[in-house]
DNA sequence: AATTCTTCCAACCGCCAAGTT
DNA sequence: AAACTTGGCGGTTGGAAGAAT
């Protein structure tokens, strides 16, 4: 079947954001919110495709976002998921608040694939290419250190990427990480019943009876973890599609919100999430033995 | 100082899957 | 069910900037 471009592409600006664009993307969106891209460069008066304003705003101009300065706590973060999903960048971002799956990726294929396969010049490693949001070279040098990795082997999850429509969720459980979703082990909420879920795409074995209790991920990670998809008919749970299935959008877990947009958010001292990444790679850590024990 | 080489990353592209009509 | 739209993803690339010669 066809497939229309998303815009006409005479007449459209390309390349560089000019900063006058980017104020003009950054006051409509901050007026009308996020969505309907298409319709946006028409709305807001901007001369770009749609697609180019969505990946500006989410790679560049959200406020939310993070540049530069990837953390020691980061940067391991990085390798582990790697090691586990390959190159889903952004499940891999969706771990790391206020990164972009696109920074991330770009740090992996400019640093630290390098790095990994113990190629990267001291020069390369001591290089300041950091920047601030306006894309200027900053004076803060935070690269951080070569070091030796232990294994490159692999336990990549290949799952195909899909869009998660439905949750299936009982209420009382949603109630209960509503409440408790900090990352603190004292207080998560009692065990979750398990939850087999299944994987449609049949691109993994390792999908297919996976256990989330077994992993807690419910607990630590949100559930598209492993871009789990419950559509109504491939589940096998206590729990029934329909009424009481939570939507995505209802579905307030993800690893970033918990991080970063917690309706707890305030308890979160500034280094906490320094230390909520540690408590990550802790659970990597389990997760990589739990794999190896299959 | 001028030129060439290297590196990085913002932006683009094509594809895919879900949603809508 | 088919046709189409929309949003999202990962791979790739071109240009800017820094390093080397």
């Amino acid at each position: 079947m066809g497939r229309s471009p998303c815009c006409a592409k005479e007449g459209l600006n390309r390349g560089a954001w000019s900063a006058r664009e980017d104020r003009t993307l950054t006051s409509y969106i901050n007026t009308h919110g996020e969505g309907k891209w298409r319709d946006l460069p028409q709305k807001a008066g901007l001369k770009r495709c749609g697609k180019s304003c969505r990946l500006r705003w989410l790679n560049y101009l959200r406020p939310d976002i993070k540049r530069g300065n990837i953390s020691k706590e980061e940067e391991e973060l990085i390798i582990r998921l790697h090691k586990l999903l390959g190159n889903r960048w952004s499940l891999i971002a969706g771990r790391l608040p206020g990164r972009t799956d696109n920074e991330v990726k770009n740090y992996w294929n400019t640093y630290l694939s390098k790095k990994l396969q113990g190629k990267t010049s001291q020069n390369q490693l001591n290089r300041t290419k950091d920047k601030n949001p306006e894309g200027h070279p900053s004076s803060v040098e935070q690269v951080p250190q070569a070091k030796a990795l232990k294994s490159t082997t692999s336990h990549v999850i290949r799952t195909r990427a899909v869009r998660c429509t439905k949750v299936i969720l009982p209420q009382q459980q949603g109630n209960q990480m509503m409440n408790t979703h900090n990352l603190d082990g004292k207080s998560l909420p009692p065990p979750l019943a398990p939850i087999r879920v299944m994987d449609d795409t049949s691109t993994s074995n390792f999908m297919m009876d996976f256990d989330i209790d077994d992993l807690f991920i419910s607990d630590v990670l949100n559930s598209d973890f492993l871009e789990v998809r419950c559509d109504g008919v491939h589940h096998a749970t206590d729990h029934e599609c329909g009424n009481n299935s939570n939507s995505c959008s209802d579905y307030p877990f993800s690893a970033h919100e918990m991080l970063e947009d917690s309706p707890n958010e305030a308890m979160f001292e500034p280094n906490e999430e320094a230390l909520e990444l540690k408590k990550l790679c802790s659970f990597l850590d389990s997760e990589e033995e739990w794999m190896e024990s299959q």
